[in-house]
DNA sequence: ACCTGAACACCGTTCAAGT
DNA sequence: ACCTGAACACCGTTCAAGT
């Protein structure tokens, strides 16, 4: 006789993304999943492995999430124009969603094959770009690096306010931007 | 009668920082500290108020490692050459000292103004080598920001193995610095 | 002044027992 | 098949008691 599902796997991401969004990584434990969903925590382990397989599955909706706000907020009709738009989108979707940005560099699991499919995911809308932009083949991969590196660094030092030191952050991004894509005429 | 000190407040974080290098800032616990320093867990509160003061004073040590390593590992002749290669020192101590690295940001402690000193120490090398470059003065804070930015990027996404995608990661990042630093000639 | 054991409220996780 | 309570080994932290 079998016990009714009170939840599903698919409620239960949904519950952990909102603890996230409220209260950061810390907050996704799994007793407060458990009793935003109705149950208790050992019940848990029957929809996931562990804690870690919960965090995992939060990921790739994030990721998933920011490959669609790039694909979406990227416009403009010169090559340029669309790669600094698209800049502009990454920064605004982390600043607007700093745990949800947070969760995905927290890197509590590691070397994880459908993970790091999640990231190339998330990195293709770029690509796509760039090789619109007629960036030759051999340098589109170093300039996804540049960009994507100078990208999270900046909008990962922002969140946690390095940036102490007064100055126009809004200008300091285009121009770091702009400097980066440079060889785009 | 005074209870003698079997410990001080620097040999904590000493062994702290051991505790962050073995196995991470989640390996950083009061009783473990506690436990190498021989004595019990709740005697650590009468050297520090809590573990994240004990996170944040391990994070200044490593500030102001990573400033004397900056310092020394500047080296060559022109401006360019020099900020290159405190590009690599800086890309070498994280790769050297990934747990360490990862304890600067991982911003256990915010908004606090002896972290925030710290880090301004951490970014004067840089910001002594962009002015001796000639970069003028309205441009030195937004060129200092495009670079860390993307060197904190860089080398916390090479740590955590987001770039799985081949390629050559020595050239990338050469040829990433080589095009932010271009304007100096 | 510093260290201690006992206690508290929390973790993640396991497991036998329920339905 | 899913949920439960009890249990375990861990957290960080407080506090009265020791010296």
């Amino acid at each position: 006789v079998p016990s009714p599902a009170k939840t599903s796997r698919e409620e239960l991401i949904a519950i952990a993304l909102g603890l996230v969004e409220a209260g950061g990584v810390a907050a996704l434990t799994v007793s407060a999943v458990a009793q935003s969903a109705g149950i208790r925590g050992p019940s848990i382990y029957k929809h996931f492995t562990d804690r870690m397989a919960l965090l995992k599955a939060a990921e790739i909706v994030v990721l998933g999430e920011l490959e669609a706000v790039l694909r979406a907020g990227t416009s403009g009709r010169t090559p340029s124009a669309r790669l600094k738009s698209m800049a502009a989108t990454y920064r605004h979707y982390a600043k607007r969603h700093p745990r949800r940005y947070e969760l995905i560099y927290s890197r509590n699991v590691t070397d994880d094959p459908e993970l790091a499919a999640a990231c190339r995911t998330a990195a293709q809308p770029l690509f796509e770009e760039l090789r619109k932009a007629g960036v030759a083949e051999r340098r589109i991969l170093t300039l996804s690096r540049t960009l994507t590196a100078f990208l999270h660094g900046f909008v990962s030092m922002e969140i946690v306010d390095v940036f102490r030191l007064g100055g126009d952050l809004e200008r300091d991004f285009e121009e770091s931007v702009t400097t980066i894509l440079r060889e785009l005429q």
